[in-house]
DNA sequence: TCTTGCCTTGACGCCCGCGTCAAGGCATAC
DNA sequence: GTATGCCTTGACGCGGGCGTCAAGGCAAGA
């Protein structure tokens, strides 16, 4: 198939196609009139690609994966290397979600203490919150 | 003060500074030289940027802070367009931090399946893992 | 023959927050 | 005089992953 084709069958465009060519990540064959061409374990490559890209891989790290199934084995994790990406990408999760953690709860108690002290200035009605056991009761 | 001893003080560069003057986040007045000068209260709106970007709020989402700073109020947060900000955020954190969530399971999944399917094809001893009465037992 | 449709390579644009280099001005210190 | 150090504006670079023209080729269909 050539590549307008492949690129509809995984849900992608030609630019990215040609891109990954670029990268050496996906070459293609060529026919009589310089076309690319691809067959259906292309497809499979960029699959694979566009898998790991959703879940936020970056495209030097689904690599490993593509050589992997370019080496024959079934699955692109069948691997060392590529078990290796997925550890260093949990690792990574981990870091970057507890960091983001710590700003939620950082930021939330920012919010808190703003709306606290802009309720109690407000010249409408500071009706100050109950303090547990405070006079406005 | 002027330009240098400003980014000095805030742990920024004059780079940074000169930016934010082109954003008109923090306009700077001149001397007779032409040369940029600052006040503590500049020092303060632009530690008030700072802080922020380094939540990872995004350079235009500080300007509602930096503008209740300016118009005298004691806190960055004590208006409502920062407050409308702090909400957008903490809604934006919650949405990243849930969907990293579960790509950081889909990829343990993986790999937990990728190390088994390993585990389980090495030549030099496959040793399957107890499936919880299995026949390994 | 002409149009349509697919393909080719090349190259610039975008986003964002600056880093970095270039070329020059002014003031203080030696 | 000149070296040093601070400042000025202008402008290109970067990173990642493409989007989006531009200009042209080749083949099949009306």
């Amino acid at each position: 198939m050539r590549i307008g084709e492949l690129a509809a069958r995984a849900g992608t465009t030609t630019r990215t196609l040609r891109y990954y060519e670029t990268r050496g990540l996906l070459p293609a064959r060529r026919d009589g009139q310089g076309h690319r061409t691809y067959d259906e374990g292309d497809l499979r490559l960029l699959e694979q690609i566009r898998t790991l890209r959703d879940f936020g891989f970056d495209l030097e790290e689904t690599r490993p994966f593509v050589e992997c199934l370019r080496a024959g084995h079934p699955e692109g994790d069948a691997c060392p290397a590529s078990l290796a990406v997925y550890r260093r990408k949990l690792a990574e999760l981990d870091a970057l979600i507890g960091e983001l953690s710590g700003v939620r709860s950082t930021v939330a108690a920012q919010l808190a203490r703003a709306e606290l002290a802009a309720e109690a200035s407000v010249p409408g009605g500071p009706e100050p919150v109950c303090e547990l056991g405070g006079r406005t009761l």
